[in-house]
DNA sequence: AGCCAGGAAAGCG
DNA sequence: CGCTTTCATGGC
């Protein structure tokens, strides 16, 4: 679970002890939340209420499917099986769909580390604040929140250039000119990526990360420098762009965005780098 | 001090 | 079209 929450998919999770327990403390939607490994694979989570919406079990993915999932990569692949095999623990958060849009947003060309400051900064300053287990933690602001905020309130936040992108989509939303519910019916993975593309800061790799760990589309495969840099090294590939992510889609299978998963904390946390 | 970070839009030819 | 430049900010 830890790493998970480290693996560079959200952003918002900080360290927490409760009684001598080490572990992590956020939101789940709107739902405070700590979480902490507690030995032999358990897990321990305390919630103030049940969340009716979304499980801790949901959000983590700690489903009987992964057996399934795991059964559809490339098996002749010493490479791949050295990533998985690094972190076999790795799963795919399911975030809330705006929450995830968003953050992404806000990480174009920014380090995990200033990702999270970012992350922190628009929660405490817009976001809804809950007082558990002695702590003040705070819920993703809404588009509306945002909108009403305003682009300079944004660019306050460390933001930069990307101010305007986040700024411009949250109005998107809020005045009703784009339904982000709609998508959840967009079958097709193409019109989906598309549907997404329409706002302000928002590129192909954002819209892959936004399916992918905020609407459950496991064949999304985002491609950043560090995926760039390990598909060179570990499968020769010097193509780029369109080109690569077409061979990893179809190389990976229908859970390439799993895979994806692993090759990335593989490459970022494993200092594959030269 | 220089280089780069989970990129995308705008500006070229 | 495909290629290049620009856009802020902070950590190392």
């Amino acid at each position: 679970m830890a790493a998970t929450l480290n693996s560079g998919q959200v952003f918002h999770w900080v360290p927490h002890t409760v009684e001598d327990v080490e572990g992590f403390i956020g939101t789940i939607h709107e739902t405070p939340t700590f979480l902490a490994d507690i030995g032999n694979e358990n897990l321990l989570s305390i919630q103030p209420r049940l969340d009716s919406e979304v499980t801790v079990e949901t959000y983590l993915s700690l489903s009987p499917k992964e057996v399934e999932i795991r059964s559809t990569f490339p098996s002749d692949d010493p490479f791949f099986q050295s990533a998985l095999n690094y972190c076999p623990g790795l799963r795919i958060i399911r975030q809330p769909t705006w929450e995830c849009l968003a953050t992404f947003i806000t990480s174009s060309m920014k380090q995990v580390a200033h990702i999270r400051d970012i992350s922190q900064t628009l929660r405490q300053r817009f976001g809804i604040r809950h007082d558990f287990l002695n702590r003040s933690i705070y819920s993703y602001p809404t588009p509306e929140k945002l909108a009403e905020a305003g682009e300079a309130a944004l660019r306050d936040c460390a933001l930069g250039y990307r101010a305007k992108s986040l700024y411009l989509t949250a109005t998107a939303i809020a005045s009703g000119d784009i339904n982000l519910a709609d998508l959840a019916h967009i079958e097709d993975h193409k019109e989906a990526r598309d549907f997404l593309c329409q706002f302000h800061g928002v590129g192909e790799k954002i819209a892959n990360c936004t399916l992918l760990f905020g609407c459950n589309r496991l064949g999304a495969f985002p491609i950043d420098v560090w995926i760039e840099r390990v598909l060179r090294k570990g499968y020769r590939k010097r193509i780029k762009g369109a080109k690569l992510q077409k061979w990893a889609e179809s190389y990976f299978g229908p859970y390439a965005g799993y895979a994806q998963q692993f090759l990335f904390h593989y490459a970022r946390v494993g200092r594959l780098g030269e």
